[in-house]
RNA sequence: GCGGACGUGGCUCAGUUGGUAGAGCACCACCUUGCCAAGGUGGGGGUCGCGGGUUCGAAUCCCGUCGUCCGCUCCA
């Protein structure tokens, strides 16, 4: 169903979701800018996120580290080895391989050099897929944002940008276990930008070079991860749904043997149905084991244990780590937020309204205030409420266009409510609420105003 | 990275055999209307992705480049 992602990415250039990065240069590949909606909404799935996985729950506290770090965090977390791989591509069948791994290749030590290693290719390796013996010229492929650490670009002050957010959270694990006084099993949870060069970006917001994550690392005794592991899929998927995803357009997916990350025992992939392809990960929930705090502790030669005073043991908590993108968390709710549907007009025919069906608590503008019609005593009434609702919630007044087009602009950005004031209100002191699903509406005394949209909105 | 298609105002598109850009919608103002995209009048906005070339003259031909989409590849 192609045509629902161009209705939805048009919506969103249109109404100011998203728009190109850099257009007026001609764009940048992968890149996204959120305009004026698009941010409310963003921030709206990340406050979201930080609720359910850190307001409201005793066990579970926040961190917000670093993008970039020593580049010994990406040594010991195995990154820089692990996504620094001399490539070749076999010229006939275009496979790619680990050059030092085809067979009668010996490569100098792999390193983590910026050039290209210079692998011997004079043997002529076979390509295992096809047969031919016609490589490219070996080039080192890296996944991680290289750049310089002050004014003078030496290769002694290479950094990266964190491709994951993680390592930050596994670096600060004893100082924010300390200064937080929590016990095991707790959490550490983190939103923020990482980057990685990913080869091929695309679909939209799906797939960018520069992306954001919403990431927990919930730390548990060895022994009960795989438990705790079961329980976090559960609650993850309860997420989702709970803000409004359809449950059919979800599905859970185990990781097969040979695609587990180089740091999982196991990983469980919440998967949404996006249009461009049959199912795409909105969500991995791994087990990462003990690996990325023995890995700092050996790197480091700081202690990285945790010291159980109940059982006095002391030992490397496992790992379970649900993490998320909240862009492609976006990009989800607005697909499965987006519909069209007949509605009754003016004219008494039937027209075409387009509404995003958004989650109350994910909705950018969350009630817009609207004049019957631009008079000079309508506005300032008008003008009232507002002052009165934006203080407690995102609102919007609009005054232009007749009332029918504006409740279809309103419905057309997910806004939930929308508050009238007509001539009537003048007089008896009462407002018109009408709902974007229903189109129904109320009529209220401006005084209960406030209580009216308390029950309905979060 | 490879192959293919495409790139005209905010959106969707039209631009005949090359002669210095149009439409609908949207947007803004005023009038009208007064509860679900009505109507009227007026208005802003594009040098045709970008750069170069051919030509008296290019949105329209050629080259390059950037970007988008599809397929392959890749996808910790």
């Amino acid at each position: 169903m192609p045509d629902l992602m161009d209705a939805v990415t048009s919506l969103a250039k249109r109404r100011g979701f998203v728009f190109p990065s850099s257009e007026i240069y001609g764009g940048l590949r992968s890149s996204w800018d959120y305009g004026p909606l698009g941010v409310e909404l963003k921030n709206n799935v990340k406050r979201a996120w930080w609720r359910r996985v850190v307001q409201l729950r005793d066990d579970v506290v926040g961190l917000d580290a670093a993008v970039i770090m020593s580049p010994k965090v990406w040594e010991a977390s195995g990154h820089l080895e692990v996504f620094t791989d001399p490539l070749v591509e076999c010229r006939n069948c275009h496979q790619r391989f680990r050059a030092d791994h085809l067979p009668g290749v010996h490569a100098p030590q792999s390193g983590h050099e910026e050039d290209d290693t210079t692998i011997d290719m004079a043997t002529r390796p076979t390509c295992p897929s096809c047969g031919h013996h016609d490589f490219t010229d070996a080039r080192n492929f890296n996944l991680m944002f290289k750049t310089h650490m002050g004014p003078v670009a030496d290769e002694a002050d290479a950094v990266y940008l964190r491709p994951e957010t993680a390592q930050g959270t596994f670096v600060d694990f004893v100082a924010v276990q300390q200064s937080s006084r929590k016990k095991i099993p707790f959490g550490i949870a983190q939103i923020g930008k990482s980057f990685r060069n990913e080869i091929t970006p695309g679909n939209f917001i799906y797939r960018m070079r520069e992306f954001e994550q919403m990431e927990l690392e919930f730390f548990v005794k060895p022994g009960t991860d795989e438990a705790w592991h079961d329980r976090w899929i559960e609650e993850r998927m309860r997420w989702w749904t709970d803000l409004g995803i359809r449950a059919d357009h979800l599905r859970l997916r185990e990781h097969g043997e040979e695609e587990l990350s180089h740091y999982s025992k196991r990983t469980v992939d919440i998967e949404y149905a996006f249009p461009f392809t049959d199912w795409g990960e909105l969500e991995g929930i791994a087990n990462r084991t003990d690996f990325d705090l023995k890995r700092h502790q050996e790197y480091s030669g700081q202690d990285t244990t945790y010291f159980d005073p109940d059982t006095e043991e002391r030992y490397h908590p496992y790992v379970i780590e649900p993490a998320a993108g909240a862009d492609r968390a976006v990009l989800a709710f607005l697909l499965d937020a987006y519909r069209e549907e007949e509605a009754p007009a003016a004219s008494g025919k039937t027209e075409r309204r387009t509404v995003l069906g958004l989650h109350p608590e994910l909705a950018p503008v969350k009630v817009a205030v609207l004049p019957l019609s631009r008079n000079e005593r309508l506005v300032p009434a008008a003008r009232d409420v507002f002052d009165l609702v934006k203080v407690r919630w995102m609102c919007d007044y609009d005054d232009a266009g007749s009332i029918g087009r504006r409740y279809r602009r309103q419905d057309e950005a997910g806004t939930p409510l929308c508050v009238t004031v007509d001539f009537d209100s003048l007089d008896d002191r009462q407002v018109t609420v009408r709902d974007r699903d229903t189109m129904g509406q109320d009529r209220l005394p401006m005084d209960k105003l406030t209580d009216y949209l308390q029950e309905r909105l979060p």
